[in-house]
DNA sequence: AGAAGTTCTCGGGCGC
DNA sequence: TGCGCCCGAGAACTTC
């Protein structure tokens, strides 16, 4: 599910629900989802009494803060989180409950059981696995052409494998990625290195207006995907590439291909985004 | 049957 | 030989 626009969408609608409420106890259901500390009691133990001070976002991290811990959750492929009311009836696949002390509570719900969650003290998080090696907030003011530029140079990578590779620029998968080099004309099986400044110029525009109209859009909802509310997203409806094989490219009516790059699934216009004949041998 | 929006680990190959 | 870098495969799990 998610990448950046749903992860930060899911940031802002869990920071309107639950900023302020007090944690009476959890429930842990499914061990494995618990990576820190390695007792699933002591996690349980450490969050009790605590209140949720704010809802933040790294990368396609969650970083719930709190009055003296900060809980770092990744959802992976399918993870989600609601808030119910403690009589609710609990769905399957729900494996950690944040009961609060209004009788509300938060439940973190994940068909394939991929999602993790990290529980450190303050000031710890952002040293440690595993946001210590994280990149670029390419939404940030800081994601400068030049910023784009010095990541990307000299990498013998191919550029799609480097964009979603988290060390470098972070919230980008495999829907944004096709998206951005689609909007840029960029073939993703492309060298890092033999990418033109105009190219790389074009690459960062399209990821930051693609990032952007999604978070705007409320992020893209291609199977599972809902925010903190329960809400879909609504970008899959703008997708221009991702989804779309074998249907017309909008720009030049060529049939979209799905290939496979770096492991994944990979749509392309053989049309728009042309691979270079003449690639930089050095 | 194979793929799904993620990420980690492993082994092998290449170039310097 | 060693090291950095890059790649692909396989792993985690359930659903359709």
């Amino acid at each position: 599910m998610p990448e950046l626009p749903e992860v930060e969408t899911v940031r802002r609608t869990l920071n309107d629900l639950i900023t302020g409420k007090q944690i009476q106890h959890v429930t842990v259901r499914l061990p494995r989802i618990i990576q820190r500390p390695d007792d699933i009691q002591a996690f349980a133990n450490m969050l009790a009494g605590h209140s949720i001070v704010t809802v933040e976002r790294r990368g396609k991290f969650l970083r719930f803060v709190l009055d003296g811990l900060v809980m770092v959750s990744h959802l992976r492929m399918e993870g989600r989180y609601g808030l119910f009311q403690q009589d609710d009836p609990l769905d399957k696949h729900t494996h950690v409950i944040f009961h609060f002390t209004d009788g509300t509570e938060l439940r973190y719900t994940d068909v394939r059981q991929f999602g993790t969650m990290h529980l450190f003290q303050p000031g710890e998080d952002l040293l440690l696995k595993p946001l210590n090696k994280l990149g670029q907030e390419p939404l940030d003011a800081s994601f400068t052409m030049e910023r784009f530029k010095e990541i990307v140079a000299g990498r013998s990578t191919k550029i799609k494998p480097l964009l979603l590779n988290q060390e470098y620029v972070v919230g980008i998968g495999n829907i944004y990625v096709d998206e951005s080099l689609h909007r840029a004309g960029i073939h993703p099986e492309e060298t890092a290195k033999s990418l033109s400044d105009e190219q790389l110029g074009r690459l960062h525009s399209a990821i930051v207006a693609t990032l952007t109209d999604a978070v705007n859009a409320g992020g893209s909802s291609v199977k599972s995907y809902v925010n903190g509310q329960g809400e879909s997203g609504s970008y899959q409806q703008q997708h221009l590439i991702y989804g779309r094989k074998d249907q017309p490219c909008s720009t030049c009516g060529t049939l979209i291909e799905k290939s496979v790059v770096g492991g994944r699934g990979t749509h392309i216009c053989p049309n728009c985004q042309p691979l270079s004949v003449f690639v930089n041998k050095n």
